[in-house]
DNA sequence: CCAAAAGTGTTATGCTTACACCCATGC
DNA sequence: GCATGGGTGTAAGCATAACACTTTTGG
């Protein structure tokens, strides 16, 4: 490992899917490139790996910059490196995901700098077209929150702090494409044992008040050392 | 994106752990270094990614360089990167997982060259002092592959190309590092229906000879189609 | 006939799915 | 009293897990 076959320079960048779900669609934070390659073009948001960061972090960075606020849910998800992926010369692009609650994505304020002209939120189901090998990334992004909606907890990074299961089975709907019994959802997550009811209701509205659930994480403890979660 | 923060030299090393099984066990290839940093540690294989190289070429070029077989099943793992990983510099390493079948375990002259004094198999439950962050590595690698056995054709990769139903369920066992019943283990490998039972039988032997099997990879399409199986 | 591994079914249990009605509230 | 979403139970089918004996072969 101390034999160098190429000094060709090399970078890494980290590209993020943020993924949030607002008016029933799970949407998906897209920039629009100011600077060439691929100027004018609709992308993922990331940046390059600074010195001393380590990639988690360059992620959070990124996401914060370019948001504003923190998620709920940041895990990587894959490693592109095809040689000629990017135009400019050999760059890695680590992808992560993450997971806003609708609250965080309401209060992000998308901001243009850096390579953004604009920033935008998307049908994740249909995006425009993208730059580089993006689309591939969302793709898999996709796969991968589809999947471990069922497994994991992951589902509730995308739901404010307090929540009905109506809204928890809402967003369950929009991820996956396809409605669920009510019944059987609500037994299912119940059984799970991470929520806790709170006393409080949804505010007065029209039709009957909902009960407010909240994730409660040491519950979420248990789970995980049962091994019911799944750790990728 | 163009907008360049740091050009502190960065490389990206490919890591592979290679997994087989051999009389009861699972196994991990390492490679005892011949060159600091770490002389004289064992630790994963692997080597810089080169120019105009992807990074699963990068991958089955180290398996072949370091083994002079081919991988049944490899994919990637994760991609390690904390800035003082390696004290030569910022190095990024993308781990990838490798399973031989036994045959091919046994062909490979794990070959020293390189920065490896010499290579070697050890029980991958109980590997040496690893060098960098490669114990954790090797964890997360053996975590994946407990997870996979279950619910994708992975384990099939650990396996001759043809097989009984006796010694595959040996391969499981030693991965899980548990017994499994054998009835309900037939019965949940054959529902797959991705087996095909040959006319051979295991060469006549003082017990009863047993039937053999082979993987068929046409079957396997269509489980996938079902959505059987798992891409990650 | 003995040793050694191959092969084979049934039952109980829990999980998943499908399915329909009454309830509480604001207007 | 009506419109709206909130909330609840049961039965069938399916997968999983536990469990023991007979068969084939070579020596």
């Amino acid at each position: 490992m101390s034999y160098i076959p190429s000094m060709a320079p090399l970078r890494a960048a980290v590209d993020i899917v943020i993924f949030a779900v607002t008016r029933g669609k799970l949407r998906v934070l897209l920039i629009k490139r100011g600077v060439p390659p691929f100027e004018g073009r609709w992308a993922l948001p990331g940046g390059f790996l600074r010195d001393g960061e380590g990639l988690e972090g360059a992620a959070r960075r990124e996401l914060r910059e370019e948001t504003g606020v923190d998620a709920a849910f940041l895990e990587q998800l894959f490693t592109f490196g095809e040689p000629k992926r990017d135009p400019r010369g050999r760059v890695l692009a680590v992808a992560y995901f993450a997971l806003l609650s609708p609250e965080a994505a309401a209060a992000a304020r998308p901001a243009a700098g850096g390579d953004a002209a604009e920033a935008e939120w998307f049908d994740a189901h249909e995006p425009p077209a993208l730059a580089f090998d993006h689309p591939a990334i969302l793709d898999y992004a996709l796969q991968r929150l589809r999947w471990k909606l069922d497994w994991s907890t992951a589902g509730f990074g995308l739901v404010p702090k307090r929540f009905t299961l109506t809204e928890l089975q809402k967003v369950f709907e929009a991820v996956l494409g396809r409605k669920i019994d009510k019944r059987n959802f609500r037994r299912k997550v119940l059984a799970l044992e991470v929520l806790k009811a709170t006393k409080e209701q949804r505010e007065e509205g029209l039709p009957r008040p909902a009960r407010l659930y909240e994730f409660s994480a040491d519950k979420f403890e248990r789970l995980r050392e049962r091994g019911v979660l799944f750790p990728f």
